[in-house]
DNA sequence: ATTGATTAATTGTCTATACAATTATATGAT
DNA sequence: ATCATATAATTGTATAGACAATTAATCAAT
C-alpha cells in the first residue's frame, strides 16, 4: 500500500516520498516515464488533484519533468541542477579582443533559457581564475564556459575538475586543452592560417613574417597552418621571421619586435599577424616608419575585430556564434546526460579588404 | 477587472502577474497582509484553488509567505542581503562603445568585495531590459547597475522601482534620469562639451558641426556645452549644423547624415562628434571623399575609445572608473544604512591628438 | 518526399465543495 | 497572574469532475 489514509502524514507527501524511494532505488530509472497521473490515482486511490499535488513538488523539486501528451519523466540525477540558472563565464578581459562578441553570443543563448551569465576576468592569471571558479561554486552555478588562462595546462586542469567532480558541466570556449575529455568549442585555427597564408603565396607573396604568440593552443595551430602552407608551396620555413612570443599579449613588446622585424629584414614582402591587435600595430608603425600598406608591404590578421579605419584583410572568426555553441552545450548537459564529450568546430573565412596587394 | 476569462492566458497566470504588479508598485508593501484566499476568489471570481495555485507560484518565487491562520505576507525583499554576493550588470550592449571598460571597473569592484557580477544586455529595449530585471530579481541580486535603456524615463523608472521597493539599491551609471532620487554615477557631460568646444575656438574654429543623439541625457548635456561655449564665445549657433538625431545609434543613420554634412555645407571647418564611433565614420569618409583629417577638416570625439589607428582628439572619460565608483556605491548600500542618494560626478580631460589642426 | 489534417494521450487549467490543522486571541478557571 | 480552554480565521489537504491545450504519431493528399 503506497498511501495509509490513516495516518496523519498528508497522503500528497506520502505519495510524494514514495515516488522518490522509487527514484533512489532505481525502480524508475533517469528518463524513465513514471505512471501516468490518472495511473497513479488508480493504484493509489487517491483523486488526481492529489497525485498532481505530488508530482509538482517533485517537479519543483527537480526529480521530475512533465511533458505533455508524453507524461511524467525522471530527471537526471545530478540533481538540483534545475533550479539553478547561472552560467559561469572566465575570460582573460572583457575589454580586450573578442571577449565581448563572445559574452554576448554566450548571454543571449542564456537568455533563451531563462539563464544568466556571470562575468568573470582572469587577466589569463592561474590564481584570479581561480578565485573566480570558487566564487562560482559558492553561488553553485549550473556550468562554466571557460577559455584556459595562460598558466600550464595543469593548473587550468584543477580549475576545470573541481566543476567536473560536482558534475557541473564545463565548456572550453576558444582555446584547447590537449589530451582532455571536455567539451569545447573552437575554430579550425590551423586550417584558417593555412587558408590565408596560402592566399598571400597565391597573391605572389614567398617572404611572409609571421608574428604570434605560442602560448595558446589557438595561435600555435596557427603557425602550424602557416608552416605547412609554405612546405606545401616549396617555400623554405625561415625561422628568423617567425616570431613566437612566450608570454600573453603586451602591446610594447609585440612594437619592438615588429619595429625590430622591420627594420633588420627589409626583404620581407608580406605580414602575417597573429591576431587583428598585432595587425594594427603595424599600421601604426607603417605610420611612424613611411611604410605604406599594402604597397610597399602587405599584411593579414586573424580573428576579425572590425575596425572601421584600416582595411584589414583578416579571417573572420565567428566568435558570437562560438559563444552561442559553447552556451549549448552547457544547456543540452544540464538538461540531460551526455555520456561522451563534444567538440565542435567552426569555419572562418577570409575577408578580403586593402591590406594585400597582388604582386604575383 | 483583475483576469480576463476571455483571454488565452491562464487565469491563475493573470492573478499572480497581477499580485506581483501590485507589490512592485508598493500597493502591498513589505511584511503586508495580502487579502485571504477567499477575499481574493470573491475579488477575482475565480475559484479559491486557482487563487491558491496563483498564491503558491509566488511562495515559489519568493514574494509572499503564508502563516496559517494568519494569511498570507509580502516577503521583505532585502532579508537575505548579507548572503547573496551577486550584482546585476545592465548595459545596452557588452560589445559596444565602452561598454566592456564599465563591465571591467565593475567587476574588479566586486570581486574586492567578494561579489560576482551578472551580465545583462538590453539592446536599448525596455522589454529587454525588463526582462532581465525580473531573472535578476528572481536570482535574488544584492544590487543593480544599471544604464537606462533609450526607452521613456517612466519605462526605465518602471525597473528601477522594482528593486527599491524590495530594498535593493540600484546605481544609475552613465545615463541619469531627471527628478530621481537614485544614486548615479556620471561625468560632467555639460563641462565636457563646453571645454572641448571651447577648445576648438581657440585653435581658430567658428564653423563647428556636431553630431550626436538626444536620446540620453549625457548627449543632452554635451550639446548643451557646445551651445553654451558657442554662446559665451560671441559664435551664432547654426541649428542647419546641429544633427541630434532622436534614435538609438545606427551607423548607416549616421553616414548618412556625415556625408550629407560633409556635402552640402563645405564652409564647415570643424566637427564635434558626439561619441567616438560617430567620429570614426568620419575618418572612413574622409578616407571616402578624398578630404584630408585635419588639414582639410578638423574633428573632436568624445570618449576615448583607444583605437590605436586614428590620432583622433578626444575627451577622455573615466569609464573604467565609472564602473568602479557604481560598485563602491552599491556596496556601501548593502554594508549600511544610507539615508540620502549619492550622485558622482567624474571628471574628463582632453586628450590631444592629431585630429585637430591650429588656424588661429 | 513534403505538407496538411486527424486522432488520441497526456498534462494543463479550472470549478465547487468539504473538512482538517494550526494558532492568535479571547474567555474562563484557578 | 497563570494556566487551560474555546473560538474563529486562515491556510492546508483532499475529492470529483469538466474541458482546454499540446503534441507525437498516423494517415491522407499533393
Amino acid at each position: 500500500m503506497i498511501v495509509d489514509r490513516s495516518s496523519p502524514v498528508p497522503q500528497y507527501f506520502q505519495l510524494q516520498t514514495w515516488l522518490i524511494e522509487q527514484i533512489d532505488q532505481g525502480v524508475f530509472k533517469t528518463n524513465d516515464k513514471i505512471p501516468t497521473e490518472e495511473e497513479l490515482a488508480q493504484i493509489t486511490g487517491l483523486a488526481r488533484a492529489t497525485v498532481r499535488q505530488a508530482i509538482q513538488n517533485l517537479v519543483n523539486m527537480g526529480y521530475l519533468e512533465r511533458k505533455r501528451r508524453l507524461g511524467t519523466f525522471v530527471i537526471n540525477g545530478s540533481v538540483h541542477s534545475e533550479t539553478r540558472t547561472i552560467i559561469g563565464l572566465i575570460v582573460p578581459d572583457i575589454r580586450s579582443g573578442y571577449a565581448p562578441e563572445l559574452a554576448r553570443g554566450a548571454e543571449d543563448e542564456a537568455a533563451k533559457n531563462k539563464h544568466s551569465l556571470i562575468l568573470c576576468n582572469s587577466d589569463d592569471l592561474y590564481v584570479k581564475a581561480e578565485f573566480h571558479a570558487n566564487r562560482l561554486l559558492e553561488n553553485s552555478v549550473a556550468g562554466l564556459i571557460f577559455m584556459p588562462t595562460a598558466a600550464p595546462d595543469e593548473q587550468n586542469k584543477k580549475i576545470i575538475d573541481k566543476f567536473l567532480r560536482r558534475n557541473i558541466p564545463v565548456v572550453l570556449a576558444d582555446r584547447t586543452i590537449p589530451d582532455l575529455d571536455v567539451d569545447y568549442v573552437t575554430t579550425n585555427n590551423y586550417d584558417g592560417a593555412y587558408e590565408i597564408t596560402k592566399y598571400l603565396i597565391d597573391k605572389g607573396y614567398k617572404k611572409i613574417a609571421i608574428i604570434l604568440s605560442a602560448l595558446f593552443s589557438t595561435e600555435r595551430d596557427r603557425l602550424e597552418g602557416y608552416k605547412n602552407a609554405l612546405l606545401d608551396h616549396n617555400i623554405p620555413i625561415d625561422n628568423d621571421i617567425i616570431i613566437a612570443d612566450s608570454g600573453p599579449f603586451i602591446q610594447n613588446r609585440y612594437f619592438k619586435y615588429a619595429r625590430a622585424l622591420l627594420k633588420t629584414r627589409n626583404d620581407i614582402t608580406a605580414i602575417f599577424a597573429g591576431h587583428d591587435r598585432i595587425a594594427l600595430l603595424f599600421y601604426s608603425l607603417a605610420n611612424e616608419m613611411g611604410i605604406k600598406i599594402p604597397d610597399d608591404i602587405s599584411i593579414v590578421g586573424y580573428d576579425d575585430l572590425h575596425f572601421t579605419t584600416v582595411p584589414l584583410t583578416t579571417m573572420h572568426q565567428p566568435i558570437y556564434e562560438m559563444g552561442q555553441e559553447s552556451m549549448k552545450l552547457i544547456m543540452s548537459r544540464i538538461k540531460s546526460e551526455v555520456e561522451y564529450s563534444r567538440n565542435i568546430v567552426l569555419n572562418s573565412h577570409i575577408v578580403e579588404r586593402e591590406s594585400v596587394l597582388k604582386i604575383a
